[in-house]
DNA sequence: GTGGTCTAGACCACC
DNA sequence: GTGGTCTAGACCACG
């Protein structure tokens, strides 16, 4: 959690994981402005602050938001800070269902290359959304 | 195509996959071995023999054997070759579906994650599937 | 000696040995880690700085941490270096019986493969446990 | 099983077995004939004969007759074959207490290093004695 | 600075 | 011929 003006950002780092640091920030930020979360105008916190906060280096958390500019999802004002950048309905969308119908496709696609039949597949695919949806 | 005995094997490699190469010989190699293509004793090509035919280093495809031999698929023979090893149906089949149940799990994680609804995912999925079905 | 932060570790290699230097490196980690002289989160020394000090290649302590990072004894942060595992109690004692155990045996069925009688082996031990004890 | 004259040698060979496939054979005539089974002057089948028998190579037959050869444990007689030495009661006791001591003493070295005290070796020994009586 | 991948090339043991 | 070990040295991603 990250204190940001009132509000505090759910974002946590897991030192384990394989991905990288900045791609674990860059994710998480990146879902909270494509969901509206973050509206935009919504000033960030610093990288200082947030490096700080999360407890890795500086040099990650500005990658973080290096990489979220070239996207257009922030806005960094010279001497200002950052905030979050005005992202059309449209743009928003495309990040929001992109990735996920892509991951969801490549997934199904190694199931298939496996030698799954569509049958089977479904039966799996069923399975576990039963079982997801019991959870929650 | 790698020539195995009469045989040959379909291994390819991608230099621009951002999968390290041995990773890829390993897991096509995998999966001629748990879906039984390649039965227990079959040799497999050297590493230098792989290793010409692939237009890799013999570092990288004795490093490929040699993780699968830790996995227990493949058998290596001092001075003679390696073979299939003899694994059990039971590990087979774990192999074979314990991967792709793990990829669809968290391919549908990440979904519920990003805020879809159980609705929305699945009339995503059905139409990812239905559009697979129909390609093959 | 290898200094790692304010303690140091006793590793040593022994070029004459027969066994390979990454398995002794492999052996003496294993044996201070699943003995917990070296605890959860202790940081391990670089693998350059590992190869520098034992006078060894680079790719020789890689290896070493890799197969060791297999067994779940270690575990490397990219980027940041590597660190011992929270190794399970069980699987703790599992490392530290379990080889101990396994040539004990075999070094008794040995012995009476070669057509020793219970008792001959029985003297035969006794003779070295004393002589083993007189020593320390 | 290998016949030998009227006779037949108990001799088998472990292709997946990490020792090389000579000293296999090695271990097993040495054994036989330390154990004075076969006594001096028995004629062993001849190289050619024992690979056929083995499913080896005649290189590794050579190479298991030429190291015991050295040994002073047979005798090849140019074009009449190969015998069992005669081989003095002082050796054939000490290969055949020799190597059993030392791989007890090493097991036992190797338990104590690990850590175990004399009283925990001394219990796994008598475990292991007892079970071991047990099945035979 | 860290580890990860890939390379070429040497030497050895085994068959 | 086979695999096993060790070497030096390159390039990349990460922090």
């Amino acid at each position: 959690m990250v204190r940001i003006g009132d509000t505090t950002l759910p974002i946590t780092l897991s030192l384990e994981a394989s991905t990288p640091l900045y791609e674990q920030i860059e994710s998480q930020l990146r879902q909270l402005i494509v969901s509206s979360v973050l509206a935009a105008g919504t000033p960030l916190p610093s990288v200082r602050m947030l490096a700080s906060n999360l407890g890795c280096s500086v040099i990650t958390t500005r990658r973080a938001y290096q990489d979220l500019e070239q996207e257009g999802l922030i806005h960094t004002l010279q001497g200002r800070g950052t905030i979050v950048a005005d992202v059309p309905e449209e743009i928003r969308l495309q990040h929001q269902h992109g990735p996920i119908e892509r991951s969801l496709q490549s997934a199904i696609a190694q199931a298939r290359a496996a030698g799954l039949s569509h049958q089977e597949l479904r039966t799996m695919l069923e399975q576990i959304l039963t079982e997801e949806e019991s959870q929650s």
